[in-house]
DNA sequence: TTACATTTTTAGGCTATCCTAATACCGGAT
DNA sequence: ATCCGGTATTAGGATAGCCTAAAAATGTAA
């Protein structure tokens, strides 16, 4: 009955991830997919070897760069085909969802983009959500990379951070929190990044830096 | 990757049968397939458990009634796929198989139907053929059935016998040769299957009657 | 701090589908 | 009638993805 499951396993990560504002849970990721649990850790671990998933075991799941953008691809087939389903084929919400579900898996690249242009390459989808312009655009509203992948010279705005409280506080009174302007100065080779942040320049971890998320300023509209 | 394999399995052998008007060998199958012949082997013989083909070892495949069904109804889905993306979505011809092949697997019968519908119930697919005119009308012009499996009192035209020459010729010597009328007269709890042909009741055996296609006489338009 | 309920992981198994190597079968040529 | 090359099947094994039961980790309430 099933296709690529990394797929259908990014798009639930990914859709848990911006629903809570959080890394997603084995639990939540088992619910969702109708799994058990132990096949969800299995299948992170294979996530992970292959670059997709950042991932400490007993503390969810974020999605790395590579990871967000097939997510955000699978995402946008999804809503192509959710919009043609419901535009064009009369279907109602709720069941286009669902079939767009299994189509987004088997359409291909191409027969996708012949869609998106005859529907004539709506903004939104049915459902509200806005549609990424281009399959290479994945860089919409909501692409956070974690601070660790950034690189040198870049900037951006911290998103959110997903970490303890208290380690969150202490980053609060040091500058960094959601909404603040930030640029990478430099990586050193143990993991260490400098940031600027209200003017002056902080060292902090690679492990904390995996947990603080960056929209990025964007280069070109 | 996978998809449910029993579909593209029936769809290759009803292919095959009817381009070569015998049963589907293994080396066949797997040539167009591109798997192993042991692969094959495996496969035929779930495909046998399941009622879906008639198989003899090293005598190659048929398909029975409930597998000719299938395989026509995703033949139809690939057609009507194949019509879509032809005349909608402007592929060639050749890319739209391709991509067809791949969808029909992963399109339900309810979006199957509205795409049926938003085209227009399109009576032949830019290849040339063919489209059930309903997804419950599997008895077109190709589908035959094995005599063995006609019910009594039933009646058509002999389609197709795919035996050795001389059984063939005894047969024939008999007028149960290929455009002939036939009707079932009686089943009996052995195998043994009379029917009338010619005017002249004759007996045949289970194993002959299997290798002996019936193009039913429709009940109606 | 300890104890318990919940969540996650580990261990061990199952099935579907595929593969290669070895063996068996078959039909045509001698 | 026998042999041979090609075809098909059997034997044995791999991998992906899923499962249940048991063990480990977590975090929260007492
Ligand atoms: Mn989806
Ligand atoms: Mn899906
Ligand atoms: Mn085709
Ligand atoms: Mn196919």
């Amino acid at each position: 009955m099933h296709i690529d499951r990394f797929e259908e396993y990014l798009e639930t990560i990914l859709y848990l991830i911006r629903k809570n504002q959080s890394p997603a849970k084995t639990k939540q990721i088992s619910e969702e997919l109708n799994v058990s649990p132990p096949s969800v850790t299995e299948m992170i671990k294979k996530l992970h070897s292959s670059g997709l998933v950042e991932y400490t075991p007993y503390q969810g799941v974020e999605l790395t760069k590579k990871g967000t953008d097939q997510a955000i691809k699978i995402k946008r087939k999804h809503q192509v085909l959710e919009t043609f389903l419901v535009d064009v084929l009369d279907f109602d919400r709720k069941e286009a969802h669902k079939e767009a579900c299994e189509l987004e898996h088997a359409v291909s690249d191409a027969v996708l983009e012949k869609i998106y242009e005859f529907l004539g390459c709506p903004e939104y989808c049915p459902d509200g959500n806005p549609i990424n312009i281009d399959k290479n655009n994945i860089r919409q509203e909501e692409s956070f990379i974690p601070l660790d992948e950034m690189e040198e010279g870049s900037s951006g705005k911290v998103a959110r951070v997903t970490l303890p409280r208290e380690t969150k506080e202490r980053l609060t009174s040091l500058g960094i929190l959601t909404g603040e302007d930030i640029e990478i100065r430099r990586k050193q080779k143990q993991g260490c990044i400098s940031v600027i942040v209200v003017g002056s320049e902080i060292a902090l971890g690679r492990d904390i830096a995996k947990k603080i998320f960056i929209a990025p300023k964007s280069k070109r509209v």
